[in-house]
RNA sequence: GUGGAUGUAGCGCAGUUGGUUAGAGCGCCAGUUUGUGGCACUGGAGGUCGUGAGUUCGAGUCUCAUCUUCCACCCCA
């Protein structure tokens, strides 16, 4: 007979037992991280009908998004958490209390060229806070502080959040009379980390940006010093456009309220060439990266947004939220060999049993169940050697071993599989 | 969507200017050891060389096509 060949398409992550072990290990971290600033856990389908999912997307998003027909209906996979979200708060705007908090982790899908790293399949680990009309500030600062806090129990290692306002970018772009093409502007900003100066320079005059502004534009995403220094200089641009200066007076309270947080100046900076690709941030935006390894990119990323659901209902909803790519993450980490997958198995305890006895296997069981421990017992016919070597490839740290001569004085042998020490001991 | 590579055992690979029956390592299975794993030794299973066509007396090796996967660009997490 012939054969199917097994494999999986590109783009999507399938990991053996002992690297699933690590992944899920780092989302409970996140998870419970999420969840000691108090956000609810939301879960939303994968599969939405296209005129939801689709209600505001258009150009590079709509293509990657995997669309397609089951009988009479238009469907489309989540391309994010978001929009989801927008469609959630929407429709339960009525049931839900506000500001409303809530995590959510989930898969979701984008039908683009695979490539390292890059997958079509991916967890996202999101965090949002949708205000009912207003949205206190602080909110913002909070984020900086659940991210501070999510990456320092992860333990990758020195990690900086940087952070800036849109509306500092807008306002700049307006006083410069520059606004119809702010958006391709901040788009050329965002990649001066990747291209370098001067290939940002040669884009915003292919773009048509006069010399002058050019350059009023480079002065200031070179503006640095701590940062105190460039919260300082921003106000002595003197700068009067109207957007430019709220923008500024919220980054002033965004990084007051990070400091009252108790955030470690040395984990988050202002950084004037965060803009963030995607043209709903209209407020603070959020960039994290691993100081030793800032090629990696950004590895927490997200930002305020004016109005959460405007395509599904009038009313407003601003929001900030952040994002974890953990799938690439993951990827990434294990690449450059800072995540190391060693554990091997989930068990505690492993019991061979050479005995027909099986209830008194059983009860042994769970008494080492009820007491915490993962217990596995091995049922198949094999010789003990076997079993033994079944228990030393998982690496299970403990064998206890049933024989008849257990059962018969009511005892077990315990075997510490790393030292080789067994003793028996009553059951 | 554009450009460049790749494919030999479960895995990562070797295979000379085309020449008998395609190799070693790791892994797997069994035995040395019928109540003790790791180490060692011995043995074993496992490949229509991505697929199809062509050149040739002869193709893993040369040619063409095709599929697959990977890399870069675009965009993004």
């Amino acid at each position: 007979m012939n054969k199917t060949e097994p494999r999986t398409l590109p783009g999507f992550m399938e990991l053996l037992p002992q690297e699933q072990i690590l992944f899920n290990q780092i989302k409970d971290t996140i998870k419970n991280n999420y969840e000691k600033f108090g956000f609810l856990p939301l879960d939303t389908p994968i599969i939405e009908d296209s005129n939801v999912l689709l209600a505001k997307a258009g150009g590079e998003t709509e293509k990657q998004i995997y669309r397609f027909t089951k009988g009479d209906n238009d469907l489309s996979l989540r391309f994010d958490l978001t929009v989801p979200l927008a469609k959630y708060v929407a429709k339960n705007y009525g049931e839900l209390s506000f500001p409303f908090r809530r995590y959510q982790i989930g898969k979701v899908y984008r039908g683009e060229r695979a490539q390292r790293g890059r997958y079509r399949e991916f967890y996202q680990c999101d965090i949002d806070i949708i205000g009912d009309g207003e949205l206190s500030i602080i909110n913002d600062a909070e984020l900086t502080n659940v991210i501070y806090h999510t990456f320092s129990e992860l333990d990758f290692g020195k990690f900086t959040i940087c952070i800036n306002n849109r509306k500092i970018l807008n306002g700049l772009f307006e006083s410069l009379g520059q606004k119809e093409n702010a958006g391709e502007i901040l788009r050329i900003i965002d990649k001066i980390e990747k291209i370098g100066k001067e290939e940002v320079i040669k884009e915003l005059e292919e773009l048509g940006v006069e010399k002058e502004n050019i350059e009023k534009i480079i002065n200031f995403i070179e503006i640095d010093g701590t940062t105190d220094e460039k919260l300082l200089k921003l106000n002595e641009l003197g700068i009067t456009n109207e957007v430019f200066v709220k923008g500024l007076q919220e980054l002033k309270e965004v990084v007051k309220y990070i400091r009252y947080f108790n955030v470690p100046e040395e984990n988050f900076k202002i950084d004037l060439t965060i803009a963030r690709g995607l043209d709903y941030y209209t407020g603070t935006v959020y960039e994290t990266f691993l100081d030793e390894y800032k090629s990696l990119g950004s590895i927490c990323s997200g930002g305020r947004y004016e109005n959460l659901a405007e395509y599904y209902t009038d009313k407003k909803l601003p929001g900030v939220g952040i994002s974890i790519g953990l799938t690439r993450l993951f990827y990434q980490l294990n690449e450059i060999k800072l995540i190391e997958a060693k554990k091997k198995s989930i068990a505690d305890i492993l019991i061979i049993s050479m005995t027909d006895n099986f209830e008194y296997v059983a009860k042994v069981a769970d008494k080492f169940r009820n007491e915490g421990k993962n217990v596995q017992i091995y049922y198949e016919d094999k010789k003990i050697k076997a079993q033994f070597k079944y228990a030393d490839k998982l690496q299970i740290p403990y064998t206890i071993v049933i024989g008849d001569d257990e059962v018969n004085s009511g005892t077990y042998t315990i075997k510490n599989m790393v030292t080789g020490e067994q003793m028996q001991e009553k059951s």
